[in-house]
Order: structure tokens, then C-alpha cells, then sequence
DNA sequence: GTCCAGACGT
DNA sequence: ACGTCCGGAC
């Protein structure tokens, strides 16, 4: 068990507290959640999700049969519409195709073998993956994204080159394997991630600053 | 005007 | 290693 890690979660939960992420939605919901907030705000999925849900269309084979043109529309205010609809498109295909729309069936796959297969979908990678494994299907994988990499760098915890594979497994070998644990520790690592680890740090009032290095880390231009 | 729970093609 | 995809919140 790491110190650092246990110390870091411990700072964020009493200063953020649980974030609730994804409680009650479906897992369905979760997925397609999953794809549309690729590099957006989560404030404008909200509006895609609603979209879908107005119109009864928060199922695999319901969304699967919306044509990929009258989907684009449907989740455009998640921004990069045309792409995400294809690859929304994508991912439906594969879990009809593959599993005949049950998710359960889906869900009770290999974990290993499964994020292979979400792998394979064009329009899915490692943290649209991961996402859906841990937060869709409360599988035990950590998920990694920019924050969680740019946080533990700046406070040399990690080294900057380390690839996702890398701090993925820097997580995953150094905490308990839990998956209530992963879900809460992404949140609160993309909470403090927005609210201060940002392109120029904003170090005032985060509950990670004392942790600093004094020398400081050089950072490439990020 | 800046920034965002990324991924893909080149 | 870059360019591209995109609307909306701030």
C-alpha cells in the first residue's frame, strides 16, 4: 500500500467529500455517457443524455436503430457530434453484435478480455474503456486521464514519460483492489484536477499544495 | 476569448 | 508529434 496515494485520497475525500459519480444511472446510461464526455465539460452531456432519455432511447437496441445522422442531432450539444454519433454507432454494434444488447451478459465477460474487445471499436480508447469497466460495469480497473497524470507529475510522484498503461498499473499495484475506492479516487483526481491542476496550476487553497516539491518540477509544455 | 471526464488519422 | 473534431459554460 502506498503512503503517497493513501495520504492523497485521504486529503481529497475530506476536502471534497464523495462524488457521487454515476449513482443510480443505468449502466447503459454510464456508457453512453462514457463516449460523449470525451474531452467535454460533463455539463454538456447532460443535455445529450436528456435527449436520449425524452425519447425512450437510453437502451442498446432502441439507440442502435436510431440512423447515425438523427443520433448526430440527438447529442449535439456534447460538441464533436458527428464523430461521437459514428462512434457511439460503433460501440452499440459491437454490444448487439456481440451480446445481443444484454449488458449483464456483457459485463460478466473476462475483465481483460472485454477491455480488448472495447478496445477494438474505433472511437474507444483506454479511458472511454476503463470508464465503462469501472463505472458501467463496477469492474476493478482504475481509470486514468490528463488530471490524474498531470497531478501526480507535477508533485514528482511519477515520472512525466510514463505512458497510460504505466500509471495505470502505478495505481492499480499500490491500492487495495476496491472498486468503490477506484470510483471515488478518479472523481476526486478530476475534481482537484479541474479546480487546480489546470493547464497553469492554480496551487492556492488545493488540498495538495503542501505536498509540493520546494524545488519544484520542470514540466514540459503541456 | 479560453477550456473541456480523448481518440484517431496523418 | 501534430491537426482535427465541436458546442457550450465561464
Amino acid at each position: 500500500m502506498s503512503q503517497i496515494l493513501q495520504d492523497v485520497y485521504r486529503r481529497l475525500f475530506d476536502a471534497y467529500g464523495p462524488q457521487h459519480w454515476w449513482p443510480g444511472e443505468s449502466p447503459f446510461e454510464v456508457m453512453v455517457g462514457a463516449v460523449l464526455v470525451q474531452n467535454t465539460s460533463w455539463k454538456n452531456v447532460e443535455k445529450a443524455i436528456d435527449n436520449l432519455r425524452e425519447r425512450d432511447l437510453l437502451a442498446p437496441r432502441a439507440l442502435f436503430d436510431v440512423p447515425v445522422e438523427e443520433l448526430s442531432e440527438l447529442i449535439r450539444p456534447a460538441g464533436y457530434y458527428r464523430m461521437k454519433a459514428k462512434r457511439l454507432h460503433n460501440l452499440l454494434r459491437m454490444v448487439v453484435e456481440t451480446y445481443d444488447g444484454d449488458l449483464d451478459a456483457m459485463f460478466a465477460v473476462n475483465v481483460h478480455t472485454l477491455r480488448e474487445e472495447l478496445l477494438g471499436v474505433n472511437g474507444v480508447g483506454p479511458e472511454t474503456a476503463d470508464s465503462i469497466l469501472l463505472y458501467a460495469g463496477n469492474l476493478p480497473v482504475f481509470v486514468i486521464d490528463t488530471y490524474t497524470h498531470r497531478v501526480l507529475a507535477r508533485h514528482g510522484w511519477i515520472e512525466y514519460e510514463i505512458d497510460y498503461h504505466g500509471l495505470q498499473e502505478h495505481f492499480e499495484s499500490n491500492l487495495e483492489q476496491d472498486v468503490a475506492l477506484y470510483n471515488e479516487f478518479h472523481a476526486l483526481l478530476v475534481r482537484v484536477g479541474h479546480k487546480h491542476c489546470r493547464k497553469t496550476p492554480k496551487c492556492e487553497g488545493c488540498p495538495l499544495a503542501d505536498l509540493l516539491p520546494e524545488s519544484g518540477i520542470v514540466m514540459p509544455e503541456w
